[in-house]
DNA sequence: TTGTAGGCGTTATCAC
DNA sequence: GTGATAACGCCTACAA
């Protein structure tokens, strides 16, 4: 048996391998690929035809290592397959990656320790900085994160004590504008559905605006209005439901998320209740199908992408050095007025 | 100013940090955290007091690094706002994590050019592993992951040429299944919507299994009736009404993607065409919504969870040692029988 | 423009 | 059970 091709090294290739082959110290195969300017071209060209002759691939674990600095960033987020959180991924990933930059994730449920637990996990990967969805840590969280002091961005809400960054709509201000919407458009009795306030802070924010205009409109607070269900279609079916039957005076419903408000929607329809006529329905997140709902239902259509990708920029001008303080960008939100008010 | 709490310290805290104060070598260190049994109960429960204490975090970079083993998985999709794919991630992720590991996440688009561009990436960075939210590759991408010798699992699809692990429901036999199973109730006339076959294979196959499926019953290929449209709900719509209006004798349509369908739904109702009265709806992919429209549409069930879960599993299997050669698990799927057909 | 020396924080290995 | 020493692959800093 001939060997035409070389023997299979269980080793990989280093820059010193490609160093030995052009001749060169190993520090000039390091500055022809990173620093290019500082090699002349003659040798550089050389050094690049044998780095891809032997296939070498830089180590990014050992450059990290060495320079001490990775090109990594965290992100952790309640859950992946949320809505807003995957657009936050998404958007900034391609940011991040443009910028020769890694991402690393992670989804914390909505409990603080688990989000401690990550954040500690990814410091001592020595991510060079943070995306966190979510605006409430524990204490050592905060500590951490302080420590390491990397650059940290916040969202999913306008942090009202951020650790350092934050770039989101305020989910407070948003409720309080679509109930007062809601208002304007001549309704007075007006119900709040959400997920959980005790366990999810967005959904208390959303909770504390609605309450907020109710008060600013003078109208009554019945706390029958305000229900809190269980994620999923059918959450949002059984609150409209229960709103309707034990409540009949309502005439509108702010569901505080888009699942909901779909499930609200279908229920009506399966119920023959007329959307608006019999009650009006408003949501947040403005989601694709909202539109194709029949009737297409207004909602808040909050910067999904522009999350993403303002937190990543935020970052990347932290990692070259601009040494901006406390930051917080207030990305706003839209009213999508549609037929189902 | 009295210096009640130390200076801040720019650097972080090493093992050798933690030795000094022991009194104990760093490698002593090293073992009570890593090696437990190695070490005597008495010195150990001294040094984890002390990393307590000064609140040392191990560097995973140099541990990674000095072991010539990393714990970060990359896991590559098209895009990580898709269902399945942010599902299989999630999964994948919690029993990863459990396990010590990190997850690096990209998504690629539809293109294999930039897959490869991320295996690259993913594989300078050490990763221990890779899923492929994909089965078909670029050659230098297999040759890539073969050079880097890590485990790697691809999903999506049930490949048919693996990379070394394959786990997945097998996309062309569901397809097949469901036109079998709407012939079955008596439907003739049936039309198949997807995305663009050219851009993605998952697409290709399932229009495939709808063909074999009608070659099989001996019903008519009809070029009118495959359709080929846009992601989202619009294409869903249109492609509906087009089929209907081009090609009325028509009397059921299988959707080859989970909001095709419910965009789909959506324009009959709209339209007042009853399902499945004047058009039977089925399709890929049982995402919650579509137990909830009216008609609740019948769909096949995918594993979608078990994906990542099972995925996972399998890395760790072969990171930790077993040489499990070419495995290919088929996980199935399960049609979900519903009132649209 | 190129090279040399030293170090990054850990693990691997061998000695005690 | 514990310690010393040499890697690991690259980058920083300085020298030629």
């Amino acid at each position: 048996m001939t060997e035409k091709t070389p023997t299979v090294t269980d080793k990989s290739i280093t820059m010193q391998d490609v160093a030995l082959r052009a001749n060169v110290s190993q520090m000039t195969v390091s500055r022809a690929l990173f620093d290019p300017e500082k090699v002349s071209e003659e040798t550089r060209a050389k050094i690049l035809r044998i780095v891809d002759e032997l296939g070498y691939v830089p180590n990014r674990l050992a450059r990290n290592f060495g320079s001490n600095r990775s090109n990594v960033i965290g992100i952790i987020g309640p859950d992946i397959k949320n809505s807003i959180f995957a657009a936050t991924v998404q958007s900034a990933e391609e940011v991040l990656r443009r910028a020769g930059y890694e991402l690393m994730i992670a989804h914390s449920g909505l409990s603080l320790e688990s989000e401690e637990a990550l954040i500690a996990s990814f410091i001592s990967h020595r991510v060079c900085g943070m995306i966190l969805h979510n605006t409430s840590h524990t204490d050592r969280a905060r500590q951490l994160i302080r420590q390491a002091q990397i650059p940290v961005v916040e969202t999913g809400d306008l942090a009202a004590n951020p650790i350092e960054m934050t770039v989101s709509y305020s989910n407070f201000d948003a409720a309080r504008e679509m109930t007062r919407f809601l208002a304007s458009r001549g309704y007075n009795v007006i119900g709040f559905v959400s997920l959980s306030t005790a366990e999810n802070s967005r959904s208390r924010e959303r909770q504390r605006g609605y309450c907020a205009a109710l008060e600013e409109l003078s109208l009554p607070y019945e706390p029958q209005l305000v229900m809190e269900v269980e994620a999923g279609y059918e959450g949002g079916r059984k609150a409209i439901s229960h709103l309707i039957e034990s409540f009949p005076r309502i005439d509108a419903v702010f569901m505080g998320g888009d699942v909901l408000a779909v499930g609200a929607s279908l229920e009506c329809q399966r119920r023959g209740w007329p959307i608006p006529g019999r009650i009006a329905i408003a949501t947040f997140d403005d989601i694709d199908i909202l539109a194709h709902l029949l009737p297409p239902l207004t909602s808040l259509r909050l910067p999904r992408e522009k999350i993403g990708r303002r937190s990543a920029e935020l970052l990347l001008d932290r990692l070259s050095g601009q040494d901006v303080a406390l930051i917080s960008e207030n990305l706003g939100f839209e009213i999508i007025e549609r037929s189902s008010t």
